[in-house]
DNA sequence: CGACTCATGTAAGATGTTACATGATTGT
DNA sequence: ACAATCATGTAACATCTTACATGAGTCG
């Protein structure tokens, strides 16, 4: 299970309450890496609390909770970012499988489906930009987490976009047809 | 959950047994897009044999049993591959969730890290480059699923191996400091 | 005939998702 | 005051993993 790890990693960069937390997911690390909801969240704070791992450092408002890593959980995240990978890192990732089982359709079908992927990952890949280049680099603090993360981001969605591009072009050559031929998004 | 998809799938393009179908798995689509075990595996083929959208087409040598596709079958993935996508596909990913922690690092552990990760996917991508050019195009079968598949696995592997690449150098630039360079793979 | 692979399954426990629930504060 | 957002939780259900279990063919 990665989530505990996941949760470690955000608070060691900046202390947050599983509120914060639950949002930082919906935005950045559950959209390409690990989703979690908050009700995965919030009981798995309470567990890493338990184990030491972090620790409540202030009471706000409304009975807002900010958590912080202690050393334990820092020497554990970095324990199991450093080790062996155990086996293989377990991959779950829909958009992926179904690539996979394009091979299962017919032509038009398939070329359908590529031509959706294309569009969505041109946009993606576009707003990933946008936010990269927006955002002057902050090298600490929240912003700048996931900076290395934000360009692997975007140099994965672009390979996404230029696969399905090829793709397309592989299904016209094996099997031409009328077809409306898809235009490559300029980057 | 996208597990019976994914054996329609494969079920669609050749009738195969639970076992042939978990060897598939551990093969292909489980180490890049989506794991299964035979034990999630055989309940599921009962299930969906349930529903009507796969059927026993065969009874070999050890109580093994081949499936194929029914026509409901085709239908249904069919729909599920061309339907909107459905808010956004799940997407599991420790390799990259592993990137994105690599923020809360000291930058020789993440370059330590980086340096792994740079010498696996180079590896990877080799093999899959290997397995592209080894099999002559076979178009249809089993041998040619997951075609355009493993061409993505190519780009998306070499993408990863790049961006490792560029940030151990984004490192070296940020915190400069004595430690081995990384020698770039060629391709 | 012994070891290995083929071939399928059940059950317990861990994990994750969906639905339900509640209350405090802020903005209009 | 009303709506929206902040903030946390529980419970039921679905799903996945690990361990356990069994037997039929095949190869040397």
């Amino acid at each position: 299970m990665s989530l505990p790890h996941a949760l470690l990693g955000l608070l060691a960069v900046e202390p947050a309450s599983g509120y914060a937390l639950t949002k930082e997911f919906e935005r950045t690390v559950g959209r390409y890496a690990w989703q979690a909801g908050h009700t995965s969240i919030y009981p798995e704070l309470n567990r890493l609390a338990e184990r030491g791992l972090v620790e409540v450092v202030e009471e706000g408002p409304r009975g807002s909770r900010t958590y912080a890593v202690t050393a334990e959980g820092r020497a554990e995240l970095r324990r199991w970012l450093l080790l062996p990978p155990e086996g293989r890192g377990r991959v779950r990732n829909e958009p992926v499988l179904r690539m996979f089982l394009l091979s299962a359709l017919d032509p038009d079908d398939a070329r359908e489906v590529l031509r959706r992927m294309a569009e969505h990952t041109a946009r993606d890949a576009e707003q990933l930009r946008e936010l990269r280049d927006r955002a002057p680099d902050a090298l600490d603090g929240r912003a700048g987490f996931g900076r290395l993360a934000l360009e692997y981001g975007i140099r994965a969605t672009q390979a996404a976009h230029d696969w399905a591009l090829w793709a397309t072009a592989r299904l016209d050559e094996a099997h031409p047809g009328s077809h409306p031929a898809p235009e490559a998004t300029p980057r």
